[in-house]
DNA sequence: CACCATGTTCCTTG
DNA sequence: CCAAGGAACATGGT
């Protein structure tokens, strides 16, 4: 997202701010927000963990500003022209001259905001070198939690979601109820590496996916891999993930479906036993 | 009607 | 102080 995005908003200046849904700027307060992005100009754009972090310069000092995006579960976040309506549940509307920087959220439980806090408490990045063997390490023998339920704690690694824990530890055979602090350092070392090339996938497949809804797309998620217009090939591209049922690619046994911290867990059980 | 859903934060309990 | 579990947030799909 922040690769698409980044070159579309390069330069453009925010000519008006529409704030349809105040809850989204949480805790900014809505005349805040509105003063000090308007007439201001994007200058960057970034992402750390699941975040993206815009970067402007202020109209009147030309001061720096940090707007902070997080898309939730049902956020989107596209360029349209100006002609267009505004989708349903469309929460903010940035004015660009011909187009609008459109956040748009069903939900409601993403947020876009002044407010950049949370992500000083975000772990190392995973595909940086500040992700390392023995942090990891360290981090997870503080644990007695289940590896699956502590890889969803931003703190420990940043911008791994619930799909993508069940699947960075099925492509590394960790069974996802293992106490965290139980894992052997040749378990840590395979599930760091497994996180890292299911991200690296994940963008990947990210890249191929065309990112301009107008509102007049179909609804894909990106993330999900289930936008209709994705290539072919990426169908298969989630291994157990929503796959109750279904057999385990590598083994044929079927895959299992748990409840973990109140979220649903897909595993093999045969690949996956200790 | 019941149950499910990609995420984070707050509250309570230990 | 920290860890862990559960509710809350809000809407839509099956």
């Amino acid at each position: 997202m922040a690769r698409h995005l980044r070159p579309l908003i390069r330069g453009k200046t925010i000519s008006a701010v529409d704030v349809r849904r105040a809850r989204v700027l949480r805790p900014t307060p809505p005349q805040i927000f509105c003063r000090t992005l308007r007439g201001a100009k994007f200058t960057g754009l970034s992402r750390r963990g699941k975040y993206l972090l815009f970067q402007l310069r202020g109209k009147t000092a030309g001061q720096p500003i940090s707007l902070l995006g997080h898309l939730g579960m049902t956020g989107r976040i596209f360029l349209a022209p100006k002609g267009r309506r505004l989708p349903k549940h469309t929460a903010v509307a940035l004015d660009l001259g011909a187009s609008r920087l459109v956040y748009e959220d069903t939900r409601y439980f993403g947020r876009l905001t002044l407010d950049t806090a949370v992500v000083c408490r975000l772990g190392p990045e995973p595909l940086e070198d500040e992700f390392n063997v023995a942090t990891f390490a360290r981090t997870l023998k503080r644990s007695r939690q289940a590896v699956k339920v502590k890889l969803l704690d931003q703190g420990v690694v940043a911008g791994i979601g619930n799909i993508y824990a069940s699947e960075s530890l099925f492509r590394a055979r960790i069974s996802p109820g293992m106490a965290a602090n139980k894992l052997t350092v040749t378990q840590v070392r395979q599930l760091r590496l497994a996180i890292r090339a299911v991200l690296a996938e994940a963008i990947e497949f990210g890249s191929t996916v065309p990112l301009n809804w107008g509102g007049n797309q179909p609804d894909g998620l990106f993330y999900f891999g289930r936008a209709p217009e994705a290539p072919d090939f990426y169908a298969e591209r989630l291994r157990v993930y929503d796959r109750e049922g279904q057999p385990c690619p590598n083994c044929g046994q079927p895959i299992k479906r748990i409840t973990q911290a109140a979220r649903s867990t897909f595993y093999c059980p045969h690949c996956q036993r200790v």
